[in-house]
RNA sequence: GCUGGCGUGGCGCAAUUGGCAGCGCACCUGUCUUGUAAACAGGUGGUUGGGGGUUCGAGUCCCCCCGCCAGCUCCA
């Protein structure tokens, strides 16, 4: 979308004292409407601003036009100043959130004793396209004082509450933009009369005739501030667009984008099912969704053997002093099951195998020699998520993680990260993932409790991770408050196609947890160390990760990863058993083959094999039989015809390389 | 968890104000023997997610439960 958007910064004009940046536009004949239309203009320091602005200098701004992302931004922020408007005239006792423009569009929260139904939208939107088609003003105005806004705002319990605990002081004087100007936003008629109003930061279009087309799609409950404790709001969702053209491509995109849903995909390609009897988040994995899988860990073993990992099994449950050791237990105890009672002890099922994986350190005594000590496992974990957060395979109660964990000395650390990191580059360029960023995950320190105290290790752990990341070049993104107990985390997130963001694969420092389970090594001058744990999973969980992989390949998996890899049609049901024969040469090879001797027609079939995204069909007739020769047809529209053991053997190396890309020989 | 919307053979859907549960695909059987994205005919399959209620009569209305979807992360 924003490629075909114009750019903001290349249009920039020098704004005289004294006229208003309309009268200056106007003069010079910049046009205010069509798509390339000024909305509003930004000033060097970043803050946009509106057409009414006057400045009492000469300065120079930039123009943003209606097609650019922040002007569209504007024209969603004020379509939903319109829709508040008309809630409040249709339900006026409902009080006013907060309502700003998102990335797809907008939405606003109200505190309501209604909850909208999806008739009350309908009734919304005509009333909203009434007062745009009556026609109003939006006009800024700045209060001057502090009481002014609290009498303004006297029906509006929670606007009172935002100014009240506006985090930097308000600005009253002079013509101020920005966050901590006080200002609102009139909604007046043509006649100048006030319709309404609102506390907002703006800036806004001049005129309603300047809004785009825009629909209202549906509503959900919302916490104040994002809080479960507060209020629960109504929340009404919209978008809107420049035209009836840009709604329409974004909604067929949309549509498209949701065809390669992992859920939906899931359950077309036979790759998992849940089942009610199990449990909520409970996957099913079919056998073709495991193999998948079988092939994902096949190769995460193999890279891990040349990386010098040694591999480890270990329990799905243990008993609480475990967790008590690790912190687990209290950090992390919501998100774990309740605890299991048997025999007058207590047992909890594991959220994490780290705990498991410092046991199996400590078990034999270590020296400096033995380091770094690289112990792997797909270890199964089990964590407690509210109902409402689970989402197919993305967000399960129970799950399977590519888990390691690297024991190493203070020296060895970065190193050793690095070399996670380039294991995540290596992983990700082999599968072709490219739509992802990074977050360095750190501690809040103004919110103590949800840490470890050790404020020195805080520091050190932090001071690794930034340093491995910096040397390692990969841009990331920083999350104040979003570490793991035990210390910083570096999360690879990606985003799955209904928009919502997951972290593929998380990683973390950790000199906390091996001084609480007392996990030491002798050095070379005979001296007791505690060595630094590093906590990795580049693969993520098979859950999350299978299903990014599907909604990324649109379920046409690799030649390596696709659970039905050749279907072997014979011509006629004369050459069922030639057919027959090759499908299980190719199987015996090693390869994932299957004749299809059903009662369909060879057209049929093939359409048939296509729409399921198998990667090969052979066909076999009189020629094939003869010559002992296939005739390869692709499911992306290549095709040949080679002697069968020249394809087995280029299917197999295209397998055994894992290409990403299945082409013509 | 909370708010809203949903739940009809394996899958996708239909069924007027409450009035005989239907269609397509898949599946099974048969006919046809066909060269790279849908041959034809016939047939099996449902306590309409589960339970309770209202009614002469419930897929449809009411209540409870189970499950699915969206949102609760975009901070005037």
């Amino acid at each position: 979308m924003s490629s075909r958007l114009s750019d903001v910064a290349s249009r920039r004009t020098i704004l005289p004292a004294g006229a208003s940046v309309v009268d200056t536009l106007t003069a010079a004949n910049v046009l205010l409407n069509g798509p390339t239309g000024v909305i509003a203009v930004q000033t060097d320091d970043g803050v946009e601003r509106d057409l009414t602005w006057v400045p009492d200098a000469e300065t120079e701004v930039a123009l943003i036009q209606r097609d650019s992302p922040a002007g569209l931004a504007i024209i969603r922020h004020s379509t939903t100043h319109i829709m508040a408007q008309a809630v409040q005239n249709l339900f006026p006792s409902t009080r006013l959130a907060i309502g700003p423009p998102t990335a797809e569009g907008f939405y606003y929260d109200f505190l309501s004793d209604r909850n909208f139904t999806p008739d009350d939208l309908v009734a919304l939107e005509e009333e909203m396209r009434r007062l745009v088609a009556d026609g109003q003003l939006f006009r800024r105005r700045v209060l001057t004082s502090l009481a002014d806004a609290e009498a303004e705002s006297a029906q509006e319990p929670l606007k009172q509450e935002l100014i009240a605990t506006h985090p930097v002081p308000w600005r009253f004087e002079g013509d101020p933009y920005g966050d901590d100007a006080l200002s609102y936003y009139d909604n007046l008629s043509y006649d100048g009369e006030r319709k309404w109003t609102d506390l907002c930061r703006g800036p806004h279009v001049l005129d309603t005739k300047y809004l785009g087309v825009f629909t209202l799609t549906h509503a959900a409950a919302a916490y104040w501030r994002g809080d479960e404790k507060r209020e629960q709001l109504q929340r009404i969702y919209g978008t809107a667009f420049l035209d009836r053209k840009a709604l329409k491509t974004y909604l067929t995109e949309r549509e498209e984008r949701l065809k390669r849903d992992h859920r939906k995909l899931g359950e077309e390609l036979d790759l998992f099912t849940f089942d009610p009897h199990i449990g909520r988040g409970l996957p099913l994995w079919l056998p073709n969704g495991t193999i998948i899988r079988d092939e994902l860990e096949k190769w995460a073993r193999e890279t891990e053997r040349s990386l010098g990992y040694k591999r480890v099994v270990t329990p799905a449950l243990a008993k609480e002093d475990l967790y008590y050791l690790s912190g687990h237990l209290p950090y992390y105890t919501d998100d774990m099951y309740a605890p299991i009672s048997i025999e007058d002890e207590t047992y909890y099922l594991r959220p994490m195998n780290c705990p498991h994986h410092h046991m199996v350190y400590r078990a034999r005594p270590k020296s400096y020699r033995d380091l770094p000590y690289k112990v792997g496992e797909y270890g199964t974990v089990y964590r407690f998520e509210k109902s409402g957060q689970l989402q197919g395979l993305m967000r399960t109660r129970g799950f399977t993680q590519n888990d390691a964990h690297i024991y190493c000395t203070d020296e060895q650390a970065e190193e050793q990260f690095l070399e996670v990191m380039r294991m995540h580059e290596m992983y990700y360029q082999q599968l072709g993932i490219t739509d992802f960023h990074m977050v360095l995950a750190v501690r809040d320190p103004a919110n103590t409790d949800k840490y470890h105290d050790d404020e020195e290790m805080w520091t050190r752990a932090e001071a690794i991770t930034r340093g491995a990341m910096e040397k390692s070049g990969i841009p990331f993104i920083l999350d104040v408050g979003g570490a793991a107990h035990y210390g910083p985390k570096i999360d690879f997130i990606i985003r799955s196609v209904t928009g919502r963001e997951f972290a593929a694969s998380t990683n973390q420092v950790d000199l906390y947890t091996p001084k609480q389970f007392g996990l030491t090594y002798k050095a070379s001058d005979g001296t007791e160390k505690t060595p630094i744990v590093i906590h990795r999973a580049p693969l993520g969980s098979h859950e999350r990760f299978v299903s990014f992989l599907t909604e990324q390949y649109g379920g046409a998996f690799p030649f390596w990863l696709a659970p039905e890899q050749i279907v072997v049609v014979p011509v006629t049901d004369t050459f069922d058993e030639g057919a027959q024969a090759v499908a299980d040469e190719l199987y015996a090879a090693g390869l994932r083959a299957e004749a299809d001797v059903s009662d369909a027609r060879m057209q049929a079939k093939i359409r048939t094999h296509s729409m399921r995204k198998v990667p090969v069909t052979i066909v076999v007739g009189a020629r094939e039989l003869e010559e002992r020769t296939a005739s390869v047809r692709l499911r992306t529209g290549g095709s040949w015809t080679a002697p069968l053991d020249e394809v087995k053997d280029y299917l197999l190396t295209v397998a055994r390389d894992r290409r990403l890309v299945l082409d013509t020989p």
